[in-house]
DNA sequence: ATGTCC
């Protein structure tokens, strides 16, 4: 494979053999993988011989190696010249993501007194764990449909929020064309329980407070100042979503061969976007999303009900949203708009100001990006800038250095928790590896992830969170 | 990420 550093905040793959496009990778010298041959980097050239790609297979500085396609992966197809959607290219976790909320009146000194009862209200309160149920036991089949076709439109319309929240949420808190006709009676059977649940691995739910403003006017408009308390939530469709994966890659697997398409992972599975089966996962991939932004809903009223009772504030929400979708967009790719499904995995949408899928209220900041690091160190939030390389897109968290097994081995659950509350965040766990594996040193260093994702030119900088209370599967 | 292989 051969890297060109091009800037010292982007490296080129050049296209060679299968590649009809070529990798672009934001990354620093410090980021970017040191073996030529390096997993991550692999799938990137991988990814650039799927049909239909356009302009490149892109890398945001967060690249880890993940299933077929690299975590950090954004990957455009035009639908109107046999554009392809992959399952790989979205994830298991279908419309993962991070809802950020904001008390409009309590700063952190005022909250410290009170710190600990929230954070043992939240660990009463947050299911969390493989496998757990969640805090809102459907009755049937036709209630999970409905949050299926509505989202957290449909959650708000239950009583499970305000509207006001949903303006604050990508698509508003819903996609159209969810298809419950393609979820597997598995897959319902899995959602059924686990509505309202935070799940486990890097999930989490973290009481936070604002640490560093980079620029007040903006940071305003998001309702953030100086020493804000913030909720940061990461979660998705759980089993639900990571079932409606595993029924489409095999539907797909078998499909291909009928399409002509063959790909060097057998892990990138893909058909066109127009075709039966690639229609059939875009409606089933659109209700797991509507199922996470639900989920992230729930877990917001039961996170205000305990700041209610133990710290006296109301929440309201910055922003929602996913980091691993495959979205229908209009891009100008060559000087013409073209109908793309742009595929982010591990990515996060990354709008300019002026662009109409923002709410009315940010139209001219643009879009909050919301950037999660680690419990140790902190999170971002960025707005999203005009012209955008990567189909507006950034990096979603710090990006993994170490395998979860790597990360777990050596690593003693209690001296790590007792590291974090030396350091002033408070641990509220539910598995001792689940904690060892997420540990900080597992990660990449976030700030030189923020600072690359700005000076490539995918966001700006608008505030730095640190974490005062951590909440985990 | 995930009832880490029905």
């Amino acid at each position: 494979m051969k890297i060109i550093e091009e800037t010292p905040y982007r490296f080129r793959i050049a296209k060679e053999g299968a590649m009809r496009v070529p990798g672009i990778v934001y990354a620093s010298k410090a980021l970017l993988p040191e073996e030529r041959d390096d997993m991550a980097l692999t799938q990137v050239a991988n990814v650039a011989t799927l049909p239909g790609i356009v302009r490149a297979s892109f890398a945001m500085p967060d690249i880890h190696w993940g299933y077929g396609f690299p975590i950090g992966g954004v990957a455009a197809t035009d639908i109107d010249d046999g554009g392809v959607i992959s399952p790989g290219g979205v994830g298991f976790d279908i419309s993962c993501g991070v809802r950020l909320l904001v008390s409009p009146d309590l700063d952190s000194t005022q909250l410290q007194p009170r710190l600990r009862a929230v954070m043992d209200g939240l660990d009463n309160r947050i299911p969390r764990g493989l496998g757990r149920k969640g805090v809102w036991p459907l009755p049937n089949r036709a209630a999970l449909e409905r949050v299926l076709a509505g989202g957290a439109r449909y959650a708000v319309g239950k009583g499970h929020g305000v509207p006001e929240d949903l303006e604050r949420c990508e698509d508003g808190g819903v996609l159209e064309g969810a298809d419950v006709a393609e979820v597997s009676a598995r897959a319902m059977e899995r959602g059924l329980e686990q509505i309202g649940s935070l799940g486990s691995g890097n999930h989490f739910l973290e009481v936070q407070a604002v640490d560093r403003v980079y620029d007040e006017a903006t940071a305003a408009r998001m309702g953030l100042a100086d020493g804000a308390v913030c909720v940061m939530i990461h979660t998705g469709s759980r089993g639900l979503g990571h079932q409606i994966c595993t029924d489409h890659v095999r539907r797909m697997e078998a499909a291909m061969k009928r399409y002509g398409i063959t790909v060097p992972d057998r892990q990138l599975a893909c058909v066109p976007v127009r075709s039966p089966e690639g229609q059939a996962y875009v409606g089933a991939m659109n209700a797991a999303a509507n199922y996470g932004r639900a989920n992230r809903q729930l877990l917001t009223e039961v996170t205000r009900r305990v700041f209610e009772a133990h710290a006296d504030t109301s929440l309201r929400v910055v922003y929602d949203v996913s980091h691993n979708l495959a979205k229908f967009e209009t891009h100008d790719v060559d000087g013409k708009p073209r109908n793309l499904c742009v595929h982010r995995k591990g990515a996060t949408r990354s709008l300019p100001p002026g662009h109409p899928d923002l709410p009315a209220d940010l139209a001219d900041v643009g879009q909050p990006v919301l950037i999660p690091g680690t419990m140790g160190t902190g999170s971002y939030v960025l707005a999203g800038v005009p012209d955008n390389p990567a189909f507006d897109s950034a990096a979603h968290g710090a990006g993994r250095v170490q395998s979860r097994h790597a990360a777990a081995r050596g690593e003693d659950a209690d001296v790590l928790r007792s590291r974090l509350e030396k350091h002033g965040v408070l641990v509220r766990g539910r598995s001792r590896r689940g904690l060892a594996e997420e540990k900080p040193e597992a990660y990449k260093d976030v700030d030189e992830v923020i600072e690359t994702t700005e000076q490539a030119g995918l966001a700006r900088k608008v505030a730095r969170l640190i974490p005062l209370g951590v909440v985990k599967g």
